[in-house]
DNA sequence: TATTGTTATACTCTATAACTATA
DNA sequence: TATAGTTATAGAGTATAACAATA
């Protein structure tokens, strides 16, 4: 059985077209990367060490906009599975930097060519010209909304 | 302590800053709600329940994306506090009619009113001209990338 | 047999608060 | 006192599977 549903008002709703963008666009990363052992949480952790090697938790927490707590376990897993080392600062003992190990950039190489498969796929839905315009909405409205 | 992160390749990975978006966005729209004690899953049931009266709950659920169980603790909520009626189909008697009560009606107004307002600080990330064609594209996403 | 809705359950993701150790 | 990171814990939000009632 397949209902029409009226979406009404929600027809111009943007924040509810943008969480089931979001959704979708989530969904089809989780099954192109399906075969690899890792989440979207590690992928992004991974692809942000990778650029930015010796970066602290602290920081990468806020990069992701996710609390430093919510990292540890993150991070403890790509430690564990030897993608990522963490080397305690010798200026600031507190800190811990974290980097890429070996098999980490490796890891991290396959997952950038699944993640451009994956931008492939959103190409199918916003045209060439069209996409740089649309991220910089979505960057913007990222930056303005929270204020 | 603000430390610059480079993003790197994720300067232009669409799911990411459609993800930081998507999180901005929702928690502006918590924010203006915030002084009505309802959730941003009851929302949306509420809206949808008032433009089309008499809906079930699966139809209900497909519409916004979630499983019927999912459904199921959020209308028993919505009905205790007198917002929703649950009324048995004299047609088909495993289903509900789901249909707003007159409190329910009122509150989806408050709502309305609210959300009129979040497109409004929308509008200040999106020109108007561009608004309805960023709408565009989040659906297509929505109903290509899943394929 | 298939479908609607409920229940029980478990999993993922996340934040908060309290803690340790350093500064 | 303040900060980096960990731990314990709890709360959303969600899905899966089994179920009862009905078709």
């Amino acid at each position: 059985m397949v209902d029409a549903v009226r979406l009404g008002w929600f027809e111009f709703a943007t924040g509810f077209h943008l969480r089931k963008a979001q959704e979708a666009s989530f969904a089809a990363f989780k099954r192109l990367v399906g075969g690899i052992d890792i989440r979207v949480g590690h992928f992004a952790t991974l692809m942000l060490i990778g650029e930015n090697p010796g970066i602290n938790q602290t920081t990468l927490g806020r990069a992701v906009g996710r609390d430093k707590s919510s990292l540890t376990p993150i991070l403890d897993d790509l430690v564990e599975r030897g993608l990522v080392a963490r080397k305690r600062s010798v200026q600031d003992r507190r800190r811990y930097g974290l980097t890429l190990t070996e098999e980490g950039e490796a890891m991290r190489a396959t997952l950038a060519a699944s993640a451009t498969e994956h931008e492939k796929a959103l190409a199918a839905c916003v045209s060439p010209d069209d996409l740089a315009h649309f991220v910089r909405i979505l960057k913007r409205i990222a930056r303005i909304m929270p204020d």
